[in-house]
This record gives C-alpha cells, sequence and structure tokens, in this order.
DNA sequence: TAAGTTCCTGCAACTGTGTTGCAAAATATT
DNA sequence: AATATTTTGCAACACAGTTGCAGGAACTTA
C-alpha cells in the first residue's frame, strides 16, 4: 500500500485510486493484461475513459508498455527501471503462451540482431513468440 | 489480367471484379496494404464488408498473409508460393518505414532462433522492426 | 485546515473497425 | 438457357478507443 503511494510519486503523479488499483493489479500479475482484463476485475470499477486514461498516463511515464499481439489486440505490462519517460527500454522478448493465453515478459531473453538488406536501417525491433509457457508445459506431463 | 484470373482459379476461387481489383491491388504494390488503404483506393470501389470478406478469404486461401504491427492496426501482405490453403510459412522478419509508413516482407531475412528460458516452447514467431526503408535512406542524402 | 488552483473522473456522444443476417445479383454448373 | 451455388451490398449491430465538458477529487499555499 505504502509502496503503491510512493512509487506514483516518484513519477510524479498525483495519488488517485485508480491509478492505486491499476497499479497493485499490474504488480500481482505475473503476465500482461488487456485493457478488457482491467475493466472485468472487481477491485476495479471505474469507467473504461478513466482505465484508458490512467493506462495512457503509465505508458508516458515509463510506468509500463504496450506490446504488440498477432490477433491485434493491445496488451499491457510493467516496465524495467530502464524504462524512462516518453523513452522506453522494452528490448526484451514476449512469449504468448497458446494454451492459457498468457503472455510474459521475457526480460531475460534479449532480441538478437537481425541482419538486415542494403539501405535498411533498424531503430526498434519487436519480437512475439507464440508457444507453450513453462507452466503449461508442466501441467500437460 | 489473364494472370490474375488463372491465379484466382488455380486457388479453387470464382472470378469476381473484387476479387480481381484486390489481388491486382496486391501486386501492383510494394509494400503491404491496410484495409483501409484498399476502401480509400478510388478503383476499388465495393463495400466495407465484400472488401472484408475478400481479404479473409486470401488469407484462409494462403494468398496473402496478416502482418502484426505496433499500433495494432491490421496489414495484409502477398505470400510467397510457400505457403498452402490454411498454412502460412511467413517465417519472414517484417519491416515497417518511419519515414513512409511503407511495411515490407524482408522474404531473405530470416528469424534468428532465440533461445528460450527453461520450460519455453517456441512455436511461431514474429518480428516487426521499425526504422529507415531504403527508399527514404536515399532521399534524405 | 480552509481557500483556491490544478488535475482527475464519469457521463454522453462520437468515430473507426470489424461482424452477421438476409435478399438481390453475379458466377458457376449441367 | 435454366438451375444451383457463391458473392455482393445493405442495414444493423458489437466493440474498442477518443473527445468535450461539468463536477469532484487531490494538491498547494498560507
Amino acid at each position: 500500500m505504502e509502496n503503491t503511494i510512493d512509487f506514483l510519486k516518484n513519477y510524479g503523479l498525483s495519488i488517485t485510486e485508480s491509478r492505486k488499483k491499476i497499479l497493485s493489479l499490474f504488480t500481482q500479475t505475473k503476465g500482461a493484461l488487456a485493457h478488457a482484463d482491467i475493466e472485468r476485475n472487481a477491485s476495479v470499477n471505474f469507467d473504461r475513459v478513466t482505465i484508458y486514461r490512467t493506462l495512457q498516463t503509465f505508458v508516458d511515464k515509463g510506468i509500463i508498455h504496450t506490446i504488440p499481439t498477432a490477433d491485434n489486440s493491445v496488451l499491457y505490462a510493467l516496465c524495467k527501471d530502464t524504462c524512462k519517460e516518453g523513452h522506453h527500454h522494452d528490448n526484451h522478448v514476449h512469449f504468448i503462451c497458446d494454451s492459457c493465453d498468457t503472455t510474459y515478459c521475457l526480460d531475460n531473453v534479449t532480441i538478437p540482431a537481425v541482419v538486415l538488406p542494403e539501405g535498411f536501417i533498424a531503430k526498434q525491433s519487436d519480437v512475439v513468440i507464440s508457444g507453450i509457457c513453462k507452466n503449461c508445459e508442466v501441467i500437460k506431463e
């Protein structure tokens, strides 16, 4: 509880119910969250618009980042400390489990360098891998 | 013209105006197309629904494939010959130019193998790189 | 802690994207 | 050419996301 408040203050954000609730939802969750996940959550009964704006504020401040997915839904996950305001460093691989549908940020897996054709200059790389996650693999055995 | 008809026949599709027009739009375009691009195109004045259904048919038949993008819009591009019905082999890197907004399928750039943590099994990888494309780089000089 | 300022929230309304059902029209089949 | 099958266009709908604005919170300063 105290942590959430200090955390928000450090980012220069005023302390509001929606920000506290949504932030702690992220810290309590292993995987990434969609807007709909948050809206569905009983403890977070705010207006859709408020949730959108809170998420956008967090993205702007470098608290969370968006994840591109194959089925074109937007997912959000907590950033690492290296993310600064307006300057994301989410150079990690995202993993989507086909079985439980959880999205993971694999922070320790760096994106391999890709050799582009002559004339192409890379600035940002997004890698999304889908398959079976650690948890589901164990269950299936 | 003849080509388009034979092409569609080979995929077991009946020959209709919308399929011919939309298919030739793809063959005439370097980069990938969004649904909106097609709808905007003067030569393709079909109903929105028809365009959606035609694109879906092409995806189902393995003629085009969808591309995941960071800003969560759906893009479509022609498949290579290796794509079969219901079985896409689009193991290539997608490149989005920040300057001209064109999306390229870099067919000759294969996706590098990524080492996942213990217990994670990869089935499909999507790599989207953004930056400056060959064309825009030349112009800027 | 009270007053005023600033910022956030909820509501309503709107835009854009994609889907579905159905009748009419076009294409394929014989 | 006549019939059966597909495809199209329209209307209506579902859903995600955005914007403007008034009222209500949270901050600031004294």
